[in-house]
DNA sequence: TTGTAAGCGTTATCAC
DNA sequence: GTGATAACGCTTACAA
């Protein structure tokens, strides 16, 4: 059970310790010869080398951690995906650790992550205060995704959440679309900064803005629906806070009667596996979420390799996919 | 940006790093005058332990390994939080990493993981070679969830696949359907044992069989109902390997004039997020996810305690949850 | 090119 | 109760 040491493989090989250190570590300085003994004997072993030792002694770290509020929410695999693919691209690798939307939990997830001395940490959509993230600042370069922040030691990346909202009412409005109301996202993450992008394009467009609280989820979306119902006039167009929330709204108006996009047209914001679904298709705004991994994870590490101490704030652009679910005010079902 | 250490903690509290390290552990062998006062430090220093160091020193290690072969795949979410919850109760943490359902990848995630010694090492749903697995299970223990082995040295926990279709086939035949079709899962994961249920539960109603070849996606699914339209005979109910496969063979029936349940019922497989939205509605057969993560930690945690050496293999029973897509055959759309 | 020795931050074993 | 001191597995000057 016990597993082989540096120590043993040296002795095997008949050789120093230093010198299977330095052949582990690919060091040029050693004869062909020795390496061969070495390498062999670590083969034979199984020897593999103890990252937590040789963290130790050299006083670096190879890690990233990864806190993730969320991980039922797809939306983050992908992120993770993009920290993944830039993070092994330049020898580092990730540890995961998941927080679910508790900022208790998230409190542990931080600090079993700190525990490791990871080189720099990424907090994806975090709900822990800003406190928190600030004293960890102090002592490693941290970059949050997905949540915007003012500490001038963090880093940050984040879709345009105005500016995806404002495509999606531009795209509802050069169809014909004039009576568009706003499905609200209350208190989730970036629901904001949606919610602003809605009101600035109807004003723009010369619309009265029409808001109606809801949540990220969809019996949020088709609870809201109703109230809609209720309320006396349905508009002709719904843009949700995110594509669950457009779903529940879907169905919800299909029970009614309502032809989704004949009646009433649909729009979602995320771009998630769900709305690419063909039985969805759902018109909803993408975030770039590959490349807000990878552009967290080269500010990560742009500041473990030092070049770089002043905060960068990336707002990247979302685009607007269209699918099955918008169409012209009044047209057939 | 350099952390504190016992050491620094140790000075400013005027006491001795072996000190710092008792109150640490929570000895109870040590003045409550002292260990305040090592406290404050503490927090004043911003002090936390370091998880290697510790774990290096004491040849111990208090964390549990968790590959995920898919981040994407929302099942994966609750069987962690399973883990999670048991491993966090036991005095353990995770750290998890990701395969990306790649063999590659999967092996790389697994060497890091070892790479920090981890008491114990959960996989789920791995794609790599037993070879791999049973190497590595020389050194910690190590448990399969979601895929089965015969490696006398690795635990595993596992659905009933089998019974699973079973309940889907039982409940499809107490309708009064006769045509079942089955929209095989190829070589996916738990794909054969489905496939097993599926064709032995025909036979116990006296039925035949009839295996459509297609896999774990929406498109795949879409894909073989189509084939099912060309070749001829559509029978009045699908059983699909998995819940995406539901969907996309729904929709396609939906395109082709075919309502469901009304012409077509459907049941899909694991009862994910997806299949519970009410746009959606699926009747699918749930894994109780949750518990398996719970009884793949409690495996892991017997064995790292040295309570057992025996292999032991976790086959749960899985349940029927029956929405909106059956009904009997004939019926009303 | 190779070996020796001194740490890295912690725990464990003793004495006091 | 408290404090030295020797590990743990590895890296890294520095010497040879």
């Amino acid at each position: 059970m016990a597993r082989p040491t540096m120590e043993d493989v040296a002795k095997r090989a008949g050789v120093s310790r230093a010198l299977v250190s330095l052949v582990m570590r690919g060091s040029p300085k050693v004869s062909e010869q020795r390496r061969t003994a070495v390498l062999r004997a670590a083969e034979e072993l199984g020897y593999s080398p103890h990252a937590m030792a040789r963290s130790l002694a050299s006083r670096t770290s190879t890690v990233l951690g990864v806190m993730v509020s969320d991980l039922h929410n797809a939306f983050f695999a992908e992120v993770v995906d993009g920290l993944d693919s830039v993070a092994r691209e330049q020898g580092f690798e990730l540890i995961i650790n998941t927080g679910g939307r508790s900022p208790a939990r998230e409190r542990r997830a931080l600090d079993s992550l700190l525990s490791f001395r990871p080189a720099g940490l990424a907090l994806l959509s975090p709900v822990v205060p800003t406190a928190a993230i600030s004293t960890a600042a102090d002592h490693l370069p941290i970059v949050l995704v997905a949540r915007s922040s003012r500490v001038s030691t963090v880093d940050t990346v984040n879709d345009d959440g105005e500016q995806g909202v404002g495509l999606a009412v531009d795209h509802l409005v050069s169809l014909g679309h004039r009576d568009i109301v706003h499905l609200d996202g209350g208190e989730g993450s970036q629901a904001g900064p949606r919610r602003r992008g809605y009101v600035s394009a109807m004003a723009r467009h010369g619309l009265d803005p029409r808001v109606v609280d809801s949540e990220y989820t969809d019996t949020a979306g088709a609870r809201a629906v109703q109230e809609l119902r209720g309320g006396g006039r349905m508009p002709t167009a719904v843009i949700s806070c995110n594509d669950f929330n457009a779903v529940g709204a879907i169905s919800a108006l299909e029970e009614a009667g309502l032809g989704v996009p004949g009646d009433v047209s649909v729009v979602g914001y995320d771009n998630t596996s769900l709305a690419a679904l063909r039985h969805v298709s759902l018109t909803t705004v993408d975030q770039p979420r590959n490349e807000m991994g990878r552009l967290a994870a080269e500010a990560l590490l742009q500041r473990v390799r030092g070049e770089r101490t002043d905060p960068v704030r990336h707002l990247l652009h979302p685009s607007l996919v269209v699918r099955s679910t918008t169409a012209p005010p009044g047209g057939a079902s």
